[in-house]
DNA sequence: TTTACACATTGACAACCGTCAATGTGTATG
DNA sequence: CATACACATTGACGGTTGTCAATGTGTAAA
């Protein structure tokens, strides 16, 4: 009955800018003035957006001096898709038959 | 550079309500009065959230002389996992060593 | 044809969200 | 201390979204 917390997790992710930064951030950390070179946006928004993120677990920022490097949550992020697949799925499979071919059966 | 139709298929989750549709659906398909008796809201809202999800194709609408039963799709569901995943993933595997223990390794 | 029902569409409103300029905070360097 | 830089916070603005009442559309039964 009480969704609102997954519902915010969902909404970190409906954004242009913030699926950018999931990807610049997928083969390592980056500092913020990086992700904001790549991001057409200004320094607030940049830094409105990565506190959705890691309000949200999928990032976690790691302060060093001036910088604050960006990094994503492996934790969070498998915790994501699984909450994902608490609603994205379908109950066609047969659970006598491990052989059915079915969207629930894949791999992933 | 253009995830907008991605974002929208995101959005298509981001309310509870549609949240708590996807749920009712998970054990086969329903008309949309008795998802109406289900979720406290009005016609044109379910009209509304159905809409949403159809045009994400997470669900069908199959009509049926007065009424419309409304389902998952299993194709629309894969993609839309595929999808998050193409964001929600890290690069933490060695790609030489399937044993290693990473968010990436896990089953789904 | 009339009536009843299931669902879609329209229009209006309040709440929410992304954005930026301005400003604040903390850290390093001269 | 003064300056420069990285980042956070605030406040304001326009666009988007969820909601409902009213209305429209199509189907089936009387």
């Amino acid at each position: 009955m009480g969704f609102r917390e997954d519902v915010r997790k969902i909404k970190a992710l409906a954004d242009e800018n913030r699926l950018a930064i999931m990807l610049a951030l997928q083969h390592g950390e980056k500092c913020g003035c990086v992700l904001l070179e790549e991001l057409n946006i200004t320094q607030p928004t940049l830094s409105h957006h990565m506190k959705l993120l890691c309000d949200s677990y999928l990032v976690t920022g790691r302060k060093e001096g001036k910088w604050t490097y960006y990094s994503l949550s492996p934790e969070g992020i498998a915790a994501y898709r699984d909450m994902i697949k608490t609603y994205v799925r379908c109950d066609c499979e047969d659970p006598d038959d491990n052989a059915t071919a079915c969207c629930c059966k894949t791999a992933d």
